[in-house]
DNA sequence: TTCATAAAATGACTGTAAGTCAATCATTAG
DNA sequence: CTAATGATTGACTTACAGTCATTTTATGAA
């Protein structure tokens, strides 16, 4: 009969557009002053029905924050798939930089993120949405994990490091950059003088001697004294 | 007379009273959690009482962030103390080791140096405690900056990146491994076997290996391909 | 000691927003 | 057409941040 289906696939697509009308309403006038009211009369619903779809707000924000490692996941991917030629360790580099460009392409979708990264999970908040977004974003780890791996074995990777912690790491490590960028760079520009695009180099520059693996060829070794700025 | 001047330390006095009394509370229940009247109860005030002495709860929350990146200053300080016969590579490795005791000796205040990390502060939101927290953490960049420059001095850290640049990449990127590490770490165990001593070994390889500058000699290029871990 | 003035403290009150639920409306199937 | 099931509603409850008229306390001159 289908009947239960469809009502299932109506179920799906209400539930869509409540977080719809909540992107717009949390990104416009920011999630804490924002109200449940708000989101009901933009998504064309009462307040007490968004309570039918979703156990409160933060369970909304949850569902955007499922959305922004989703999109974050398929630019990464197609970024993965459009150099699967290269070295890993390049591929690693391609990856870092289309998750700056997501930071700045997408940024509230980048802000949830970092609003992600900053809740408490414990075991019993890991339940609907919540859950499913920190599923998302260990996929995006796994997506790391793959490319080091790949560099390991292709030799442009350092192997002494486990793959999976460097993955971690170099996420948390990029994060918590972009994090500082995004939410203090205005402000600590009236401190030091220093520019968003030099820090991201200045990462780019550490993270490649930190984790390349070079071929020994005497005039190469990059670690060594050298008199001036490397750069251009 | 001095009356204002004891007038004023009183009104110091008391106001650190409250900031004492709104960690004990904040700390246990968690900011979110936790009302202004449990702070009054706390504090043996009343509910109105705090607002003479704090504009908001915000305000307090912020008074307190100051205390903490105080208190971090303080540690970080005695370290580079102790270490001023070292080299500007190793005493930044002793910084990063003293922030990591930090966020383990001091959860608390380490908290809420990340609620600082992840909250906007635009132009406007710029005046009072919020402002002094701001200042303070611009204190502890200034230490990491100092070291930094030391090292470039003495040779032991690469003279091709520029010292306050690099002081924000390595705060920001261990900020946000230590981020990962305090809210994710329980659950992410749950999904990949890694362990908080080993991302943080990694990260130091990593940084190490990014920042240092070694004197040539060809016997050493810890850059070159080699057969196996060179852990132990 | 007394009293007038100013400073500090109070807690009842207001406004706002999250979340609930009894009542209403719509849909389906017999 | 009608009963039953499911979806929707918005007035209501609860909770808390922040306010302010009133009360209490401290100060210093007479």
């Amino acid at each position: 009969m289908g009947v239960s289906e469809r009502k299932a696939r109506e179920k799906l697509r209400r539930k869509q557009n409540i977080i719809d009308a909540a992107e717009d309403v949390f990104f416009t006038q920011g999630f804490e002053n924002s109200t449940m009211s708000q989101v009901a009369l933009k998504a064309e619903l009462s307040k007490g029905t968004l309570y039918l779809y979703f156990k409160s707000k933060d369970e909304i924000y949850s569902a955007i924050i499922l959305r922004s490692f989703h999109i974050l996941q398929q630019h990464l991917e197609q970024v993965l798939t459009d150099c699967a030629a290269l070295s890993g360790f390049r591929m690693l580099e391609k990856v870092a930089e289309a998750y700056i460009k997501f930071a700045y392409e997408f940024p509230n979708y980048f802000n949830t993120i970092l609003d992600y990264e900053n809740s408490d999970f414990d075991l019993k908040n890991l339940e609907g949405e919540a859950r499913r977004a920190l599923e998302a974003g260990n996929g995006v780890i796994d997506l790391l994990v793959n490319a080091i791996r790949k560099g390991q074995e292709d030799g442009s990777i350092r192997p002494s490091l486990e793959a999976t912690e460097m993955a971690f790491v170099l996420w948390s490590q990029l994060t918590g950059l972009l994090q500082v960028i995004r939410k203090k760079m205005d402000i600590i520009s009236h401190y030091f003088s220093i520019q968003k695009d030099n820090l991201l180099q200045t990462h780019l520059e550490i993270m490649k001697k930190g984790i390349e693996l070079l071929e020994w060829k005497s005039n190469e070794s990059k670690d060594t004294i050298r008199p001036l700025r490397s750069d251009e």
